[in-house]
RNA sequence: CCAGACGGUUGGACGGCCGCUGGCGGCGAAAGCUGCUGGAGGAAAGUCCGGGCUCCACGGAAAUGCGGUGCCGGCUAACGGCCGGCGGGGGCGACCCCAGGGAAAGUGCCACAGAAAGCAAACCGCCCAGGCUUGCCUGGGUAAGGGUGAAAGGGUGCGGUAAGAGCGCACCGCCUUUCUGGUAACAGAAAGGGCAGGGUAAACCCCACCGGGAGCAAGACCGAAUAGGGGCGGCCGGCGCCGUGGGCAACCAUGGGCGCAAAGCGAUUUCCGGCUUGCCGCCCGGGUUGGUUGCUAGAGGCGGGUGGCAACAUCCGUCCCAGAUGAAUGGCCGUCCAGCGCUAAAAGGCGCGGACAGAACCCGGCUUACAGACCGUCUGGAUUA
């Protein structure tokens, strides 16, 4: 399989906050994803809380729903979407290829 | 070999697939693509000290105040750090621990208990004298014994005495003076003194030394937007007073102030109240979102020589070793090496499964967290030769 580059991230404030405020909010084993579907390319957030752990929890959390939105979003090219995957307690240590499955069908019942 | 003390190192390894980010180069108008290469820690943590750097304040010095430090010597850019000593305490020992200046400057406090807690003190006891109701009362002596307490005005012994007591003596301790050794803290010795001067300074305080404040969200620069501001030019503009500038003056200039008038501002009218009084163009300036910089070569790492018990210093060689900013340094898989559990006579098999933890301007420390693995020195013991 070729390599997939990451799609731009979102790294205001001001996204963030109208993510939270606007978008369709889908919670999932391991993430919450909050989804705009009216955008004129494919943008990409994530929130870890404090909530999570120290540093090494929530970066790694980070880490795993990149990676994974990152081969999701290489099997749908095209997508005019923007998305803000929060990260749960779960999401450092569950199985990685559950939480790909999971990420895969949100997002297609985000964007059909 | 067992038990222990101290110091140090390390903090999974290899491979595959796919990514992120910095630097250098190539292609490209750019976006971007591509080659090579770098990419978390010993604590990156807590933010408890010390510095560099930046801005602010500031003429110098001293004093006072406030805060900090506190045996001595050394090291260091500096430190509350480190090294080496000293003193006290603990351990058979290797070693470990200490908020370790001053209590014969002053003030305060010392709960409860106890007779008494600071110019000592007589509750019980002991001794003497007197009295009588003959085992008690009164007076006196006594700090050796009992009791209280964290602490009761040196300790042990002998003498002494009515009983006692540094009352006398010996030794130990203490104080003063002197001498010796040591840079010093301090140690040792001699002579003198019968022994005062309880504890508390993590109570105030005294002494010595140190100390401006805030922090990379410091600071510098670029700069969409908005409000207010300034300059120049053009056009239009009532009156009075004042101010300002020019002029000897009459006067001239002036959108600077005040008052009056006038005009405008609400969907419309009246009344009351309020607000605005220039417009246009160009420029300056302002500095928000954002961007750039500060930003990584340094009290630097590694190896070696020299000096020093050491901390460390110095010299030579060599290397360049993260710079993100909703924040890169990774995700997944396989094999192996440790570890744990179950099973097994053994070999092995199956399952679980990587400690604490993530740079944010940079250094030096301290403190705290940490599965395990390894190395060195030393101590006590056991065994063998």
């Amino acid at each position: 399989m070729a390599g997939q580059t990451l799609p731009k991230r979102l790294q205001k404030r001001a996204d963030f906050l109208r993510l939270a405020a606007q978008g369709r909010k889908l919670v999932r084993p391991g993430f919450l994803l909050q989804a705009v579907t009216a955008a004129p390319e494919l943008r990409l957030g994530f929130t870890a809380t404090k909530k999570l752990g120290n540093a090494v929890t929530r970066n790694r959390a980070k880490r795993r729903l990149r990676e994974a939105a990152r081969l999701v979003l290489a099997e749908r090219p095209g997508l005019a979407a923007e998305f803000v995957l929060v990260a749960r307690r779960e999401t450092g240590t569950m199985d990685f290829a559950k939480l790909r499955r999971h990420l895969a069908a949100a997002l297609h019942e985000a964007v059909p």
